[in-house]
DNA sequence: CCGCAAATATACTGTCTAGTATGTAAAAAT
DNA sequence: ATTTTTACATACTAGACAGTATATTTGCGG
């Protein structure tokens, strides 16, 4: 019944190679929603509070489903805890192509940055509180993340140094200190809480610009 | 035996009275054995990850001993997380009655209260952490500590605009960041880190102190 | 030296939860 | 239409740990 032409494999393995693609990309939004409902959890009850069953329960699933997608509960922690900090990395890379100096990269940089971590705020809280529940390897992988990120930091303050935005002595032991500050949003910001977002990014740039003399 | 003169009730009472004394210093001294060990064993291993166990095996005690000095585990935990807090504000009280002006005491505060949060940082990292495994009452209680500590800051900042030592605009809601920093201390500092104490106390002071356009 | 009380230990229980072995229904392939 | 595979659920296990009931030691008054 199927035409005998030379083709009839390649038209069969191009729709196998769409169907791949679609469950792959099916398995990455499960992954995903689960892990978004596990950090709202994980933030309330924190990491150990947390059940499984709860999660499942939350999902409207059962627990062995999220053991088909994740190793077990830690593996959901460290992608968690990767996700925080690889969304603030990411926004770090996207200014470094900016047009504009070394000092207007600086703030468009720190501003993304409060910006990504108020939306992944839970991400980021979890990622603080939980570190040490995580696996030794997972642990030191996340961590060269974050070192990644300070370098970066560190990176864009000595372009300034160079420039002559700043002149400022020690300014460049400063961008730890920045970091600080960073990390500080989630607790100043909390969903709901008095002041609005907007405020508090103008407020934390402020901050990590007058450490190095700048405004 | 004994003479049947007046006073020997009084003699008998006030041995007695000293015997009370010397037994509730014991107990004192005993719960802060049990704290201090206990804040290592959750700052290494988290709260929940820490067993009851673990904790009676490193005071050489059993399990019942922990359970005469503390109610159960969130009462050692709250005690833990109360202590931490307490003792930075208590080095904000000793400064305030301080000579010198406005901006000498805000400075003399901000160096002694990293201090002591290097000397405590155990406690305050387990605070940070565990919070939400506090009791709501025991929660809230110390939620207050630590406003009190939060507008001392404050007043402190406000003092020196008054007094004219501090003119750059916003500078009354930097002190909220500097709570930031200080916090971010427990993460800088860890003990046999490159970074000597005394470094990162006069970073985090002028740090502080840049938030507001001094220095 | 005796008896009582305070302090601490031994040994146990009940519960909770991460992880799994097995079952089942629907879809895909043949 | 039949088999195989995928995708999930049901139901269970094993172990850990907070908290406790009971026993034992120690020290002290008389």
């Amino acid at each position: 019944m199927r035409p005998a032409v030379d083709n009839s494999f390649d038209v069969k393995s191009e729709a196998k190679e769409r169907q791949r693609e679609l469950k792959s990309g099916v398995i990455a939004y499960k992954r995903a929603t689960i892990l978004k409902e596990a950090s709202a959890l994980f933030y309330e009850r924190g990491y150990e509070g947390a059940t499984l069953e709860a999660l499942a329960n939350r999902l409207s699933v059962t627990k062995p489903f999220l053991y088909t997608y994740f190793k077990n509960k830690g593996d959901i922690l460290s992608a968690i805890c990767e996700l925080g900090v690889k969304e603030s990395l990411a926004a770090l890379g996207h200014i470094a192509q900016h047009e504009g100096n070394s000092l207007e990269r600086l703030e468009a940089s720190l501003r993304e940055v409060a910006r990504i971590i108020i939306e992944h705020h839970e991400y980021l809280v979890v990622y603080q509180r939980e570190m040490m529940n995580l696996d030794r390897d997972d642990a030191q992988r996340i961590l060269r993340l974050r070192h990644e990120f300070d370098l970066k930091i560190a990176r864009l303050v000595a372009a300034c140094e160079e420039d002559g935005y700043v002149t400022i002595e020690n300014a460049s032991a400063m961008s730890a200190w920045m970091a600080g500050l960073l990390t500080w949003i989630t607790t100043c910001y909390r969903p709901g809480s008095s002041r609005s977002s907007e405020k508090v990014v103008d407020e934390v740039v402020t901050a990590c610009l007058r450490l190095v003399g700048v405004g």
